[in-house]
DNA sequence: AATGCATGCGCAG
DNA sequence: TGCGCCTGCATTA
């Protein structure tokens, strides 16, 4: 599940159900024990987020980092919590909610420092820039320009970049396919032979994709008169929910000029994408 | 029961 | 470029 949305609206989730009040925690599975002790009745008093790492803040306790990976996922529950499975990196239980953590690559307990060289590795987020029309001062929240320095730069594939995490922090395997396909512009297109007003579109496109994707909790891509109630087609019945145009979806039409879709493995991640719709 | 696969990433070579 | 890591689920036998 994680792209940056997840993690943005696992930081949201964790501070409205343990915000502000002591937490038990456990580790199961026992490769976060004695961080777990550490926190054992702390307070959850901040949360964060930036690309696909989230930070809970435990005041002087220090901040807990996870990073779920490929397959690491959060599942929440009310209280009274069952007993957790043996795979459960780390259990947070307050008297009404509880948290099990699985499979995660990263769950560690970090200083502020640490938190902050983590931040300065990561590129813009497009789930942290500054809000339109929140009056925020500007220059508070990240925007594309970093990125398209090292993008405008680069003969790398602009698939590629899109999942740099150096470059752009948050896009996945999914929006990076989807974005490309809203665009219009092939994958194997070199950094550097987009445009500016290219970049610009993505970069606000993706602001507004995944900023739904934190609200609905997945992904969905497709525009209003391409939705299957729109088109008259079936919803997609795949496990992964959204309605999207290509990812994973080999060979069948494009719904949008027919072609079939084409798919190959780029860095070891399978890229999807239209010949028809998305030209060089 | 065994195999394959996944919205990720870091490392060795 | 390929491998290992972490887990759960669907598919195959």
């Amino acid at each position: 599940m994680p792209e940056g949305h997840t993690i943005h609206r696992l930081a949201e989730d964790h501070l409205a159900r343990f915000g502000g009040r002591p937490v038990r925690a456990r580790s199961p599975q026992g490769k976060f024990s004695d961080s777990a002790a550490l926190l054992d009745g702390r307070v959850l008093d901040t949360v964060d987020a930036h690309g696909k790492h989230l930070f809970l803040g435990f005041g002087d306790t220090g901040w807990v980092h996870i990073h779920l990976g490929l397959f690491g996922k959060v599942g929440f529950g009310d209280a009274p919590a069952p007993p957790p499975t043996d795979t459960v990196r780390l259990r947070l239980a307050s008297d009404t909610a509880y948290m099990d953590l699985r499979g995660p690559t990263t769950c560690a307990l970090i200083t502020e420092p640490e938190k902050r060289a983590i931040h300065e590795r990561l590129g813009p987020d497009p789930l942290r820039a500054r809000p339109d029309g929140t009056g925020a001062p500007t220059g508070t929240g990240d925007d594309g320009e970093r990125a398209w320095a090292r993008i405008s730069r680069s003969r790398t594939t602009v698939a590629a970049l899109l999942m740099d995490q150096k470059v752009i922090a948050g896009v996945g395997n999914v929006y990076r396919a989807e974005v490309l396909f809203r665009h219009g512009i092939d994958p194997y297109r070199a950094g550097k032979d987009l445009t500016r007003s290219e970049w610009d579109a993505i970069w606000a496109d993706l602001v507004a994709l995944m900023r739904e994707g934190v609200r609905h909790n997945r992904i969905d891509t497709v525009r209003p008169e391409h939705t299957p109630e729109a088109m008259g087609r079936p919803p997609r019945v795949d496990d992964h929910g959204g309605e999207v145009y290509v990812y994973r979806r080999a060979r069948m039409p494009c719904l949008l000029c027919g072609t079939g879709i084409r798919t190959e493995t780029l860095a070891a991640r399978n890229l999807f994408w239209c010949p028809g719709c998305q030209a060089r």
